[in-house]
DNA sequence: TGTTGGATCCGCT
DNA sequence: GCGGATCCAACAG
């Protein structure tokens, strides 16, 4: 049986007026994510450091504290690789803790970014909460009850957002086994390799949507591993075959021989 | 108001 | 690797 055909192969996005209006920035943006890239390539290769300024903010901070609103104030790209071997805390209701690193992130850059869910600066009730400032959540449902999450980068002007697509258990890990379900043959590396599997397995949907996670609470992010035993992968996104030429973005980024990652 | 399709998951082969 | 399940937001009429 030949593939479905998406919304966009059928030919329904189609340039409307706003988005010629793009058109001259758009060359802008394509040379920014190729610098992106070649930066990428080169961190990569030569495991750079990050900038002095987000170590920083690291090296002040507990590891319980959460990670300060700043940084997450950046360029989508630059969020998605920082957030890579990062603790994410959940608290439940009865106070148990469990505690994930981030391995696996997408970007999504909205408005020229076809694959993101605000592309054109497209502001629905389910996008609107692209335009946050960075630190906060947007979460959405997709293929009947898979949630998934995003953190919001940037500004409130700038919609762009991080999948979180997978994370290595490291505290709770029953706890998450029973989110999950019931079964007995669920191995540890299948909990949370896929962006609905992690939020079943810390039990978050969308009321979370807007959630801060740069204060103390039920959800929030804290300083994980040393950056300089963080190597990271950058590859194409995944499942986004109706976004043209943004399905070429090397925008998806693993934790070098991480097992936890989705695919 | 009915139809469409997706940033997924899971069971089966 | 493939295909069905699932359900809700977006969109067309």
């Amino acid at each position: 049986m030949p593939p479905k055909k998406t919304r966009a192969q059928n030919g329904k996005i189609q340039k409307r007026p706003v988005e010629e209006d793009l058109d001259e920035i758009e060359e802008e943006v394509k040379m920014e994510s190729e610098d992106q890239q070649n930066k990428n390539k080169k961190e990569n290769t030569s495991n750079d450091k990050p900038k002095s300024d987000d170590q920083d903010i690291l090296k002040k901070l507990g590891d319980d504290d959460p990670i300060p609103k700043e940084f997450y104030n950046c360029c989508v790209v630059d969020l998605a690789q920082k957030l890579i071997g990062t603790y994410l805390v959940r608290v439940l209701d009865d106070g148990t803790i469990l505690k994930a690193m981030i391995v696996e992130t997408e970007a999504y850059k909205a408005p020229l970014d076809k694959a993101c869910h605000a592309y054109n600066n497209k502001k629905t009730e389910k996008t609107k909460w692209f335009w946050q400032d960075g630190g906060y959540l947007y979460m959405y449902s997709i293929y009947g009850n898979n949630n998934c999450m995003n953190i919001v980068s940037a500004t409130k002007d700038e919609p762009e957002a991080v999948l979180i697509r997978a994370l290595e258990p490291i505290q709770g890990i029953q706890v998450m086994k029973k989110f999950r379900g019931s079964n007995p043959k669920l191995k540890d590396k299948d909990l949370t390799n896929g962006p609905g599997k992690l939020t079943q397995a810390i039990n978050i949907d969308k009321d979370y949507n807007g959630h801060a996670l740069f204060e103390k609470g039920k959800l929030y992010l804290v300083k994980g591993l040393d950056k300089s035993a963080v190597q990271i992968e950058a590859s194409k996104r995944i499942n986004i075959d109706y976004a043209q030429e943004w399905v070429d973005k090397l925008w998806r980024f693993t934790l070098k021989g991480n097992k936890f990652v989705s695919k």
